[in-house]
DNA sequence: AATAGTATTAAACACTTATTTAAACTAAAA
DNA sequence: TTTTAGTTTAAATAAGTGTTTAATACTATT
């Protein structure tokens, strides 16, 4: 009755949820269509919204998930106290970017469908998180030499810091072309970019 | 008699071409139907395609449109001689800022539809055009300073010069959610924004 | 081996899509 | 005025879309 749980339809939702968090990650909602993913996760269209009731809630599901990866990017990556300025720059810059480079199109999914649809970010409520730990980061920072904590702005500060880290990913597809670089090589460019993100930001904060 | 295309309406393929550069800029390829431009411009459907051939061509076009706005934006920048170094950044940052302000959609139109096809890139001969001035900026700017010369990555540095400018516009609307700004305080963020980003480059090089 | 509940499928449905057709309109030339 | 060529329209076409149906295959328990 109820709960009879056999083995292959834990196996086929998880297909489905996997080849639909590809293509609507890679595609967008509009450049997906249920086939493709039916196709993608070899089953048939049918039991596409058997599992996930229709395109929209499939859709829904991944958009949570992909939030969620994106919120892990950023939680418990507060070092410890005894760090030096330096140190704590370089660790925060070198573990998102560790992070990115496993999910290299999260970023372009979340700006794409959030210009689409702003709600998206009050529907997701832990996204908050992200902003506040990126807050305490800077915070940190900035009491770390107060005679420039009056000069610097810390909202524009954050936003830098972002953008150095995760403008590199949004344009890795042209970055790659431009100078003909393959997966790996773009691996190596963005290891390269830590220390020099890291360069950047402590000699503005120094 | 397979082409007839002589006079044209101008007006009426003008309203068209119109429509559909807002549409397909804010919305993409996918997520733009024929029948919605013929709507937007107020004209039958079967105009766009006796006008455009088809919605891939009139693609194209709107592509091409936007890439050439896109290297508008990086033409004509390079300062006087006389310029210092902070000058030289300074006059860059602002202009660049500046023409984007007037086109916020133009970047994450770039690279979304980079994304999708990234033979874009090669079939808009002109793009290489943005490459060579940014590479220029970079070269004058290290050489105003041969000491850093020699530690400083010339392409990180051009990436990070972009990534300062450009991932604010891609998070616009992010960002304004997030801050509760409107249109005119989100330029006005941008405006304060080119001081932060002159010091932040110019601290790195000096 | 029979049964019941679940998983899966092929096919159909209703609707939207881009594109094409042929007819109607317009304005200027003959 | 009639002709002509370009412009615009309503309607049709064919393929693609998300979704649903009803029948079948499967699996586990009886």
């Amino acid at each position: 009755m109820g709960v009879k749980q056999t083995v292959s339809n834990a196996q086929t939702e998880a297909k489905i949820k996997s080849a639909a968090k590809k293509l609507f990650t890679k595609k967008g909602f509009k450049g997906t269509t249920v086939r493709a993913v039916a196709e993608d996760a070899g089953v048939n269209v049918a039991l596409v919204n058997y599992y996930f009731q229709s395109k929209e809630k499939l859709f829904d599901v991944i958009v949570a998930e992909n939030f969620k990866d994106y919120i892990e990017v950023v939680q418990g990556l507060l070092g410890s106290e005894s760090m030096s300025l330096e140190e704590r720059v370089s660790n925060y810059v070198g573990q998102v970017i560790d992070q990115m480079k496993r999910s290299p199109q999260l970023p372009m999914f979340i700006l794409r469908e959030m210009q689409q649809n702003p709600n998206l970010l009050r529907q997701n409520e832990g996204f908050a998180e992200n902003r506040s730990s990126m807050s305490l980061l800077v915070d940190q920072l900035l009491d770390m030499n107060p005679s420039r904590k009056k000069e610097i702005d810390k909202l524009q500060l954050q936003i830098s810091i972002s953008s150095l880290i995760i403008f590199p990913m949004l344009s890795r597809t042209m970055t790659m072309t431009m100078h003909g670089l393959d997966a790996k090589g773009f691996d190596a460019f963005m290891d390269k970019r830590k220390q020099v993100i890291t360069d950047m930001i402590v000699r503005y904060i120094q």
